[in-house]
DNA sequence: ATGCCTCCCTGATAGC
DNA sequence: TGCTATCAGGGAGGCA
């Protein structure tokens, strides 16, 4: 489910419990998720301390006190839930949710801090598509799930002259390239949906059409990096989409779901003030997309 | 190289 | 109620 800003949230929410945190112990209860464990997984990270959360894209990255770094993928439908202390006391009234649940809690972190007080942290991903690798700290950036990965859409980097640079050339439907990672990374189904209304462009539209030379900029690349840097921070600020079951690791609801425009509106009146357009939903690349026929050109 | 498709897996929901 | 079909935020691998 998750994309950057969701990922984000989740590295905000675990970094004051894993941050200068030991690693007591790991409970790995399968033998793999999308793909198998390493085979030193739960002896690679005993006793380790954690140093750092990182995030690049939509992969979360662990950083201890000597090699390897820990690197995570959500996929679908993976979240993490912190709990404090180290019984099996559990906080909350919803034991036959909890308990359907706990079938795909996959591994517990079970930590303690400078002050001796411990903590659980339990990932649970019930479709299995997200997953835990290892990589030296040294070559990180070649690991090959973050290799290949393009720009962040945080910050100024990504401006109009990049994204020209970007999508020039390019015969894909302009929604298929911006949901290539190996273009910007961390833009997901939700976002670039969102992102494409906020700049009033067709996800329909060839992707090179908006970026008619490499490098250069004009008023519709300016827009879209726009709309993507302020789709992907006010995300953010608003600590993500809370879908289906999706929560923030200390079980608080992201509220940007609230804010959508067009994602999973169809049938419903486009927000742009004076458009009165009608949210269509088609699909692209096997994949459903949202947008406003009216105002998006 | 580029673009498109299928598949991995489970759960929620809609329709009969 | 219970069955079945469809769909879901991602990404790797294979194909043309």
């Amino acid at each position: 489910m998750p994309e950057l800003p969701e990922v984000e949230t989740v590295r905000r929410g675990l970094q004051p419990v894993f941050e200068g945190a030991r690693i007591v112990t790991v409970e790995q209860r399968r033998p793999d998720l999308r793909f198998p464990f390493p085979a030193d997984f739960v002896a690679s990270l005993t006793g380790r301390s954690v140093i750092s959360l990182g995030r690049r894209a939509k992969y979360l990255t662990m950083h201890l006190d000597r090699d390897p770094v820990l690197i995570c993928h959500l996929g679908m439908s993976g979240s993490f839930r912190i709990l404090a202390g180290s019984d099996d006391a559990v906080p909350g009234a919803f034991h036959h949710e909890r308990s359907k649940n706990e079938a795909h809690d996959h591994v517990v972190f079970h930590l303690e801090n400078d002050a001796g007080a411990t903590s659980r942290v339990v990932f649970n991903d019930p479709r299995r598509f997200g997953f835990m690798l290892f990589s030296p700290g040294a070559t990180l950036h070649e690991h090959p799930s973050l290799a290949g990965l393009g720009i962040e859409p945080t910050g100024n980097a990504l401006d109009g002259a990049m994204l020209g640079d970007l999508l020039h050339g390019r015969r894909a439907p302009l929604k298929a390239a911006l949901l290539d990672q190996r273009l910007i990374a961390g833009l997901g189904n939700i976002y670039v949906c969102e992102a494409l209304w906020r700049a009033g462009l067709s996800p329909r539209r060839e992707a090179g059409s908006i970026a008619p030379a490499p490098g250069r900029t004009n008023a519709r690349c300016e827009r879209l990096a726009e709309a993507i840097r302020e789709v992907i921070a006010d995300a953010i600020a608003a600590g993500g989409s809370s879908l289906r079951d999706h929560v923030q690791a200390d079980g608080s609801l992201g509220y940007f779901q609230h804010s959508f425009n067009v994602y999973d509106r169809e049938g419903e009146a486009c927000r742009k003030p004076g458009c009165g357009g009608t949210v269509q939903r088609i699909v692209q690349s096997g994949r459903s997309t949202f947008y406003c026929p009216s105002c998006q050109r």
